[in-house]
DNA sequence: TTGTACGCGTTATCAT
DNA sequence: ATGATAACGCGTACAA
C-alpha cells in the first residue's frame, strides 16, 4: 500500500503532465476534460498519464477562473442539537445530487463567531448560504453582504422574527402545536398546560397560537394558569413547572412542551414530586427525540419537525435562487409541515 | 438594513480598488496588508476604500498564490454521534485560534461517500487531513493520496487495526475499560459481565483486555461465559444479554458495555424480562451520555471517552506535521485517557 | 514611496 | 487536431 511513496514534491500540474507528454498545457486540459476536438488516441495517453501521476485539479485555480465554487456555506449554531445535524443530512444529500459541496459553520449562538464564520464563507466565494441565526443575532450586515455580492442567502429554522425581507426555510411550527393539542383533547383532556421556550425566539408565540386555536377550535376553554415560559435552563424549568401544577383545583391532565429536553426535564420534576396522577398525566414536546424509547415515562407522542425535510426545501430554493429560476428580491417563504409521532 | 442594496455587478477586486483610487494595484495590495513601506496617508485612503466597498480577497487568488489553503480537512463517519459532533469542537477551537478553517464532511460509514469526500478536499488542497474512517475501509488508497502530495493525515478514533504506519490519535479504551471494571470489582461485584461491541472494530478487543486485567490485577476468575458482543443492532443485543444473563447459577451482577446505546437497550430488556435482582445490576458504559440523567434505572457510571480533547490532540498534532515540527514519516501515537464519572 | 511584471493552475478564444 | 495566449485575483521581487 505505502509503495509508491515516491514524495512527489513538484506538484502534478496540467503544465507538468503537458512536459511529460510533449504537448501543449491546452492540449492536455482539453483532453482531460474530453473535448470533442482532441484526438481519441491523445486523450488516451493523457488520461493515462493523469492516473498514474495522480493529477488532482487545483479547484483554486478552478474557481478563479470560473468565478464560482460550487460550494454551499452553512452556518448554524450548534451541532450537538440533532434537528441542525439531521437538517445537515437534507441539504448534503441534494446538495452533492447537483454537484455542490458543503462547508458547515457553527456559530455556537455566539455572533462573533458567527461574523467570522460568515466573513470566512465570503471569502471562500460560495455560491449560496444556508444560515440559522444565532441567539444573539439583531444586526444582520454580515449577512447581508452576502447578498450584496449578488450570492443568495436562505435563512432556515432560526430567522428574524422582525419583517425582514429574506428568504425563509421554517418548519410549520404552528401547525405542529396545533395538532398536538387536539391530539391531546382528543384524548379527553380539558386541562392542557403549555410550557412555552424563550419569548423572544420568533415561534415561541408560532407554538403558543397552535396551541390556543386548538383549543378554541374544539371548545375547550383557556386559562392562563396553563400557560408557562422557560428557557433550556434546567432551574428555570422546574419554576415554570411549580407553577403550572401549584393550585391543586386547577391541575393540568396534559402538557405540551416547546421542545424535548424541557420535557424531560419537566416530566423529572414532576415524577420526583411524587404527582398523585403522574401516570395520568400526557405529555408531548417538539423533537422525537431517539432516546425516548429508553424512558419510563415518555411522552406520548412527540411532534417531528423533519429536519431533513426542512435542509432539504431550504437547498432546493437556494439552488432555485442560483441559478435564477427565482428572483433574488422576489423573497419566497416555505413552510414544511410536522407531524405528529404516537410512542407505541 | 437593506438601503445600500445596490447589486454591485463589477466584483470589488484589487484592480477595481486601484482604478478607483487611481493608484496600482500592487500599492493597493500593499496598503491593505499593512506595509511598511506604504505611506500612511496611502494606506488609510486605499483601507477607508476598501470598507466601504466591502472589498473582501477572494481566497481562491491566495491559495493558488501562496500554495496553501488554511484549511484542515475532518471526514467522519456521522455527525449524529455525539462523539463525533464533540471532537469537532476541539478540532476547531485550536485550528481557528491558528488560523486556520476546517471542513467538515460526512462519509456516512459508506467507502464510496469516503472517497468522494476526501477527493473533494484533495481538489481543494487542503493543509491536512483528520480522518475518522468508514467501517467499511480496508483500502487506503484515498486516503495515501494525500501523503503522497505532501498533505499530512492524522487517523483518530477509527483507525486501521492492522498495523498501518500512520498518525493515530486514539482513545485510551482499553484504560477506560479496566477502570470501569475495577470500580465494579471495588463495589463488590464479583461476576462482571462484558457486553462487547463488533468484533472487526480494532478497540473492540482493547476494551476487552482492559476488562480482563482488571479482573486478572484484581484476583477476580474470569469466564467465558459473561463476555457476548453483538453490533449496534437491537435484537442483536437482546440475544447477548440472553445469553449472558441464561444460566441462573451463574448469574452476573455487573456489566461493562462498549458503548452507551448498546448499554440502554440491555437495561430495557434485562428491566423488561422482570429480572429478579434487576435493582442491584450496575451497569457501565462508554459515551456519558447526557440523556442518562432521565433515566429511571441508569448506569452507574459512564466512561467519559473525552472526544474534545482527542479532537484537540488530532489539530495539535496535524498542526506540527504541517509546520515541519514532526517529520512525516516519524509516525506518532497518541492516547487520550478515558475518565471514569460516577452518576448520582 | 510607488509602480511594473510575473506567476500561481486552469479554461477558453483564436490561430495554426 | 493542436498550440499560443490571455484572463481570473492576488502577492511580491525588482525596478523606478
Amino acid at each position: 500500500m505505502r509503495l509508491e511513496k515516491m514524495m512527489n514534491n513538484t506538484p502534478v500540474t496540467l503544465k507538468f503532465l503537458a512536459e511529460k507528454l510533449k504537448m501543449s498545457v491546452s492540449t492536455v486540459s482539453k483532453a482531460l476534460n474530453n473535448y470533442p476536438t482532441i484526438n481519441a488516441y491523445t486523450k488516451q495517453r493523457v488520461q493515462e498519464m493523469a492516473r498514474e501521476l495522480h493529477f488532482t485539479p487545483n479547484k483554486s485555480a478552478i474557481n478563479l477562473k470560473e468565478k464560482r465554487s460550487r460550494i454551499i456555506g452553512v452556518i448554524l449554531p450548534n451541532l450537538l442539537d440533532h434537528f441542525f445535524t439531521r437538517s445537515i443530512y437534507g441539504v448534503e444529500q441534494f446538495a452533492t445530487q447537483n454537484g455542490y459541496n458543503v462547508i458547515i459553520s457553527q456559530s455556537h449562538d455566539d455572533l462573533e463567531k458567527e461574523i467570522q464564520s460568515a466573513n470566512m464563507l465570503l471569502r471562500s466565494r460560495v455560491d449560496g448560504l444556508i444560515v440559522a441565526i444565532s441567539k444573539q443575532t439583531q444586526d444582520f450586515a454580515h449577512l447581508d453582504q452576502f447578498e450584496q455580492m449578488g450570492t443568495p442567502v436562505v435563512y432556515y429554522t432560526r430567522n428574524p422574527s422582525f419583517n425582514l425581507s429574506c428568504h425563509k426555510v421554517l418548519g410549520n411550527t404552528f401547525q405542529g402545536c396545533y395538532e398536538a393539542t387536539k391530539f391531546l383533547i382528543g384524548r379527553g383532556h380539558k386541562k392542557i398546560a403549555y410550557l412555552g421556550g424563550p419569548k423572544m425566539t420568533n415561534f415561541t408565540h408560532d407554538r403558543f397560537n397552535g396551541y390556543i386555536n386548538a383549543l378554541k377550535d374544539n371548545g375547550v376553554p383557556f386559562s392562563a394558569k396553563f400557560v408557562a415560559y422557560t428557557d433550556f435552563d434546567k432551574e428555570n424549568t422546574i419554576a415554570a413547572i411549580k407553577n403550572l401544577f401549584a393550585d391543586s383545583d386547577h391541575m393540568p391532565t396534559a402538557l405540551v412542551a416547546f421542545k424535548e429536553p424541557i420535557l424531560f426535564d419537566a416530566i423529572k420534576y414532576l415524577k420526583s414530586t411524587n404527582h398523585p396522577n403522574f401516570n395520568k398525566i400526557e405529555s408531548i414536546g417538539f423533537g422525537n427525540n431517539a432516546f425516548i424509547s429508553y424512558l419510563d415515562s415518555p411522552p406520548i407522542a412527540s411532534i417531528e419537525e423533519n429536519p431533513e425535510s426542512v435542509g432539504e426545501n431550504a437547498i432546493k430554493l437556494l439552488l432555485q435562487l442560483i441559478n435564477k429560476e427565482i428572483d433574488m428580491e422576489n423573497y419566497q417563504k416555505v413552510m414544511v409541515d410536522c407531524k405528529l409521532v404516537v410512542h407505541g
